[in-house]
DNA sequence: TCCTAATTGAAAGATTTTTTCAGTTCCGGG
DNA sequence: CCCGGAACTGAAAAAATCTTTCAATTAGGA
């Protein structure tokens, strides 16, 4: 069974100049089969599953590469304030499910009469924002507390 | 939706039964100040304007009891993971400058109907949500880029 | 003022992240 | 298909960050 990354991100990152290595691909078929967010060390042991010598630190720079052309996100909701999620070029947001840790990516967000309000009171002149949601995904709900 | 007046965080500490010390004085003290997320070390240094003495251990010490009591929130800037920002108790939100981290709290946003939408959605029991909103504030607008 | 438990700073310990470096791998050009 | 060289890698060491431990001190009620 051999699954590879989305050609997206291979292309992405190619696009980039970046080389599409053994070890990059490892730390992205971690990321894209746990669909959750990983913790570095989380990812770290995940990785290994592909790439059974890549080596911690590895892990650390192929984070700081994808993150920098915005292919994956930090995540810092609830206690785990270092894990790590696929994110889709664009602007997006993840609804994490306080259970499990799955996540799903919310795109399209409508926040522009809140933030135009914000701008009223504040005026403060809005660039950006971060936005995470938390709650009980459909399985989790049925499967009780 | 209003900005929020600073509050007397020694009170409040005190009517949850923690002690009122010297060096909690200067860590809150040192917060209400800067008025902005200050990460750990520069939460240290300002401090130590009010109590020389006091040790890095206790900082992280004072801040854990503030944050469970809801006073003190992280701010997980994109540069800045660890900073801490004094935050008025129930729901608010923290509008952040990116030039000067000035930092304005938001209360009583109105994301209700965004939320549903994303109920609808995704299936999803939404029981909370995080928001960080950037931009710039009036002084740095006209103080220019 | 006195008493007690909470709190403190320093030091040691544990964990996490970054730097360094010599060897390896990817990949475009022959 | 095979070179060559820059990008990349893992291991080890170093640095930074965070936690635990413990004896001494302190806040605040009696």
């Amino acid at each position: 069974m051999a699954i590879l990354p989305s050609q997206s991100l291979a292309a992405r990152l190619h696009q980039h100049g970046f080389k599409l290595t053994r070890a990059r691909r490892a730390v992205i078929l971690a990321l894209e089969e746990a669909a959750r967010p990983l913790s570095i060390a989380d990812l770290h042991t995940a990785a290994q599953a592909h790439a059974a010598d890549i080596g911690l630190v590895t892990v650390y720079r192929t984070l700081e590469v994808l993150a920098g052309l915005g292919l994956v996100r930090p995540v810092h909701l609830l206690d785990n304030c270092h894990a790590y999620a696929l994110c889709s070029p664009g602007h997006t947001h993840h609804v994490i499910c306080q259970r499990c840790n799955r996540v799903v990516e919310i795109e399209g967000c409508d926040l522009s009469a809140y933030l135009e309000e914000i701008t009223a009171i504040t005026g403060y002149h809005i660039t950006g924002h971060w936005l995470e949601i938390a709650g009980l995904c459909p399985e989790c709900q049925r499967a009780g507390d």
